[in-house]
RNA sequence: GGGCCGCUAGCUCAGCUGGUAGAGCAACGCCCUUUUAAGGCGUGGGUCACAGGUUCGAAUCCUGUGCGGCUCACCA
């Protein structure tokens, strides 16, 4: 089946291996810089990755995923979401290595900000190769890849040039030094010896010196030339990238240039991912502005599986939004009905293609393998009710349930804590209601109403476990007819005597749901 | 200005390494004696933005046009 699966993943697993022939080990990239907290966005290039990777493994060929935290980046500004404002801007031009870590007691800034992503990829299975590129240049291992940029710099510059609007200066030089005394990247390289040697100045401290490329690991390569280089190091097969890199002038265009006439090697395979939107949760995506969504928000909301359904389900060069609003309902009953085809392989011919496509994505969406059987599945939406009805408390409504097998539980659980986390956050005003107990004050009722009630109340007593479910709710009807009620307006009473509002869940279920002794005592209440 | 993406049923979109147009919602009808955007069965609805081209055959590939969006040209 994976031979001949269209999903985007296995074809651009063909692709690598169309274009860059046979190899021991396919190298796939990623990285950032973890100049903020880690958003969504970022995880769409990290998924893709993996979905890459995993569609080459399942091929029986070898991939690796190498994941570079830039973490020798300039801390350029101070994003709006971190405390502690005027301590991180007194670090503002340093390498973010070197900034403290704000939000509890990492080592820096940039490794609290690795370390709590690095935390939670193995939860949606995804297992990179970190390197930390701080460490790599301080190790002197791109020292001669620098000092080709210095030889080759007329070259880096006319195919930087090519696009840019103000040529560089006549006395650019393709790297960056951080001095060694104040550690800002408020450098100016004055001098390279055509060697190993570079001399800089330093406009913050007025520091001078000459370091040794080979010793120093002060210096760096910007952006547009360190990416190139190290696909190179690297050599590094596929490596996807955002639309802002992947457009004429972009930093991939020029990056295919410079590592095919700098560094001699020849660009990853690539596609471009787009944006990802967030809806019914006000705030941003980006890491500079204000409120971010990141990784542990989506998953707070949904299953390790769903979110890698959205992301598998869809290519990458879509933009889609993740919801926190009543779609997050829908996107777990398509993954429901996604799972339901999976175990459900039709016999027809015809069937068949498109019941692959969607299998491939439940694969795709697995943290592991899919599971021999069918998970237990409940209606999303059930589940909200079920646990609005015990409180929030799992135990109870998998008790209550009474068939989900103990393998069964860890998944459930999990589904449990999203739908229970949504409820309680997101959920609309109208979705959510909690029981009311037999402390609570009577709802004010008519004389009529009181009776209708207490019958109501006899009937749950005497038939509710007898009957079943639609047998049982000819009783409903029949309290509000005896007591001279339209059942139109009897309905109403019903539900704020249980939960204090007008409307509710389909009411027979509903009463199922809750049970025929709570049901009873609240009430029951209302009887002469 | 360059590049990329989108334009498919009233709405949101799927279908895109070519083979007689799909789903959900909405609408309409019937059923379940009405309920958080409840459920079941059924019906209607599209010259797949437009114009050319390739092909036995194009929503799907190519070229051009229009409309919408994003992005690059400072840094990464």
């Amino acid at each position: 089946m994976v031979a001949k699966s269209t999903h985007w993943a296995d074809l651009t697993a063909d692709k690598i291996v169309r274009e860059k022939g046979e190899k021991d080990v396919y190298v796939c990239a990623s990285g950032i810089t973890p100049s903020g907290t880690v958003h969504i966005g970022n995880f769409r290039e990290i998924i893709s990755v993996e979905l890459v990777v995993r569609a080459l493994k399942e091929k029986g060929l070898n991939a690796k995923f190498i994941y570079s935290w830039d973490e020798y980046d300039v801390f350029r500004k101070v994003p709006a979401n971190m405390p502690e404002q005027e301590k991180l801007a007194q670090f503002l031009r340093q390498p973010i290595t070197l900034v403290p870590d704000v939000l509890g007691n990492e080592e820096s800034y940039a490794r609290a900000n690795e370390k709590r992503l690095e935390a939670l990829l193995p939860l949606v299975g995804v297992f990179p190769e970190y390197i930390y590129q701080a460490s790599e240049y301080r190790s002197g291992r791109y020292a001669q890849g620098m000092r080709t940029a210095l030889e080759k710099k007329d070259t880096i510059r006319a195919i930087l040039d090519e696009h840019r609007t103000q040529p560089l200066s006549a006395d650019w030089m393709p790297v960056s030094v951080f001095c060694t005394k104040c550690h800002r990247d408020t450098t100016k390289v004055e001098n390279w010896d055509g060697e190993w040697h570079v001399e800089y100045s330093c406009a913050s401290c007025g520091n001078k010196e000459s370091l040794d490329l080979r010793e120093t690991g002060a210096v760096k390569l910007p952006w547009r030339i360190d990416w190139p280089m190290r696909w190179k190091e690297e050599g590094v097969d596929f490596e996807p990238a955002g639309k802002d890199h992947h457009s004429e002038g972009g930093s991939f265009d020029t990056a295919e240039m410079v590592v095919e006439k700098i560094f001699d090697g020849t660009p990853p395979v690539s596609f471009q991912y787009d944006f990802i939107r967030i809806k019914g949760r006000g705030g941003k995506i980006s890491s500079s502005s204000g409120e971010v969504v990141s990784l542990p928000d989506v998953l707070e909301v949904y299953q390790p599986e769903v979110v890698r359904y959205m992301f598998a389900g869809t290519r990458p060069n879509t933009e889609f939004a993740i919801s926190f609003d009543l779609d997050v309902l829908k996107i777990y009953e398509d993954y429901d009905k996604c799972e339901r085809a999976f175990y459900n392989k039709p016999d027809s011919e015809k069937a068949l293609k498109k019941w692959e496509k969607q299998a491939r994505i439940y694969e795709l969406s697995q943290v592991d393998r899919p599971e021999e059987s069918m998970p237990y599945q409940i209606q999303i939406r059930h589940l909200c009710n079920l646990l609005q009805i015990q409180s929030g408390d799992i135990d109870k409504v998998i008790e209550n349930l009474g068939d989900v097998e103990e393998d069964q539980i860890p998944r459930f659980r999990q589904r449990a804590e999203c739908a229970w986390a949504w409820v309680q956050t997101f959920a609309p005003e109208d979705f959510r209601f909690s029981i009311k107990t037999s402390d609570d004050p009577l709802i004010e009722v008519s004389a009529a109403e009181a009776s209708a009630l207490s019958m109501l109340a006899d009937a749950v007593k005497a038939k509710m476990d007898i009957l079943d479910e639609k047998e049982f709710s000819t009783n409903i009807y029949a309290a509000a007819e005896e007591n001279g009620l339209e059942s139109g307006d009897f309905f109403p009473v019903v539900y704020r005597a249980l939960i204090g509002k007008e409307k509710g869940p389909r009411l027979a279920s509903f009463l199922y749901s809750i049970g025929s002794a709570r049901v009873f005592e609240l009430i029951s209440r209302y009887s002469a």
